[in-house]
DNA sequence: AAGATATGAGAAAGCGATTACAGATATCCG
DNA sequence: CGGATATCTGTAATCGCTTTCTCATATCTT
């Protein structure tokens, strides 16, 4: 900075002014200033600035695994949408482990993250406390929460399964059954199994233990999962995935068995990843508009950081795509 | 920090030592000083010590998009393994753009990365310039090129997927065609198509302009691609794909289309991604170990970083896998 | 034309660590 | 037991910026 500032003929303090556009610099000084920079091909420290100014311009994103369509979809568009506002960011997954969320967590803090986004709201103790010690404001995606005091973008994971269990039972099923995601610590997939046994129950019927296989999102579990469901006795004529992955299982596992869907079975995902609509039979799911959750979580977390006064809860809506893996009860 | 010394009665200097482990320190004084680091619930700043020590724990990676299975996969594997040597990851994508790679680039910069791992060879003049003038050392990955002076870790795409079409020949096939990926600026692109080129040239074949389409790694764009070359007059009877994506997409829209595979036309991919194996057909493809990859591009980085020798040139093992989706050249 | 007000630029004090260098103890040896 | 040596710990300069204060100049006002 002192080698840009002694080739433009000014001093530090107004190379900074015109680095951070803010305050009087003549045109004519500006435009020493930049070709300078320009000359020397000088990059200014993050590292400075961040210390100096006692803020940064990063924001940490905590996923529980990049190698997820899902996720990787929405760091893809948060990173453009923060891109666009000058914001850099740091991506880290947890594994689905609060854990390792919280570890993750205290690294971005160690780089001076001005925000973080975490997928759910399932956090450990310290990890709170952590954030609220460094005065680090976050947002929780993926769950709509407003009664509870923290940020969130999202929606309500069992009322969203809900409307896809309703369209079922109008279609006459039920015998139901689910492959759900692993549930220990997470809320999402505890919210979608509530969900369907919520509905279910108050319809009179219920999802018995047997009918509940948990399964990570991977295509060769859900496959296993569904053979299992449709060999038992009595198999179910209507299967919950709580993710398409787990639909897209449950689909090639009926190709290569030869099971009709949805003649003899019908199957339903979440989240509409792009190759649910290409599978064949294609998967009928509820629909999120990930990258939008991530941005609007974004801009909740800039909100929040510029003290501008924000809805702190944010609702977004889904919708339940029908396509062909879905029909009427078989009867029998 | 200096709380911290306060609270274990000893100064900063020492509280640094205890941090970076390295110097002299009394097993009595560093156990006062994590307690004192435990209970104060202390970070240290990242940014001071990057500023201050004039290097950083960070590693840059920069891939042409997040949302794509295959870096997404490498990104997962690349993130643990940085992790387990005390090295953060930054991730950035440069959607197949040189100039957006240079951005990303300066921006890792900016955050003063110790290195940077970058896809493919081809970079703008600039970028080689940036990274040269902050002695930020790089490696490419995605290529295998021992000829050319920059660090790499990949393998020959050109000679990898003429193992393909090698077998494709074996089995009876003559009338080729081929699914690319965007050869701008993608020298991976570009190596495959070649590598299709010279190994049928080798064989007294070619591949005409007409049976060559480049589209986007995108299933709906794949499907448009196949069902336009299985509908020219004379169809090809071997189809070699330029990433499984596009694999999926030649075989998804032979289920809906009823056209046959392997019988009246095989298809080849690249990569193996998890999906290709579940398919129905599954999908031959060429197999890429890329967490491996990613992770011997990080060794060779670090080796870099750390002043030891190591060879500036790995070439990652390929194979083809045999599935479904190939068979012999239909007799017409 | 003189004082008031805006505007533009510099000097210097940090931000929170690391790391020479130097000083203080502890240990060892003859 | 005294001095040399090895082992610890502290002092203070430094990293590259931002930012407050201060001062200089330009522009208005009356």
């Amino acid at each position: 900075m002192a080698d840009v500032a002694a080739a433009a003929r000014v001093s530090t303090a107004t190379v900074s002014r015109v680095l951070n556009k803010a305050d009087y610099v003549k045109p004519a000084t500006r435009k020493a200033v930049e070709e300078a920079i320009a000359a020397l091909g000088y990059i200014p420290s993050g590292a400075a600035r961040s210390l100096s100014s006692r803020s940064s311009r990063i924001v940490g994103a905590i996923i529980p695994s990049i190698d997820n369509a899902l996720f990787a979809a929405g760091m893809e568009g948060l990173q453009a949408h923060l891109g666009e506002r000058g914001y850099h960011l740091l991506i880290g997954s947890s594994n689905y482990d609060p854990e390792e969320e919280y570890q993750v967590c205290r690294s971005f803090l160690e780089q001076h993250a001005a925000g973080i986004i975490m997928m759910g709201e399932t956090h450990t103790r310290d990890c709170l406390a952590v954030l609220e010690r460094y005065a680090t404001p976050f947002v929780n995606t993926g769950v709509y929460s407003p009664e509870r005091p923290y940020p969130c973008v999202g929606f309500d994971n069992a009322a969203v399964v809900a409307t896809a269990v309703r369209y079922l039972l109008q279609l006459g099923h039920r015998r139901f059954a689910m492959i759900a995601g692993i549930t220990a610590d997470n809320d999402r997939a505890i919210g979608r199994l509530r969900g369907v046994r919520a509905e279910l129950a108050a319809n009179g019927l219920e999802l018995p233990d047997g009918r509940v296989l948990e399964c990570r999102y991977d295509i060769a579990e859900s496959r296993a999962a569904f053979r299992a469901l449709m060999r038992q006795p009595v198999p179910p004529t209507a299967i919950v995935c709580g993710n398409d992955v787990q639909g897209f299982g449950a689909i090639l596992e009926a190709q290569h068995s030869g099971i009709r869907i949805p003649e003899e079975v019908s199957v339903v995902g979440f989240d509409d990843l792009v190759l649910s609509r290409h599978l064949k039979p294609s998967l009928t799911t509820i629909r999120v508009p990930t990258q939008e959750m991530w941005c609007r979580a974004a801009d909740m977390l800039l909100a929040l950081l510029g003290g501008k006064d924000t809805p702190r809860a944010l609702e977004i809506e889904t919708s339940l795509i029908v396509r062909e893996s879905t029909g009427p009860a078989p009867t029998c």
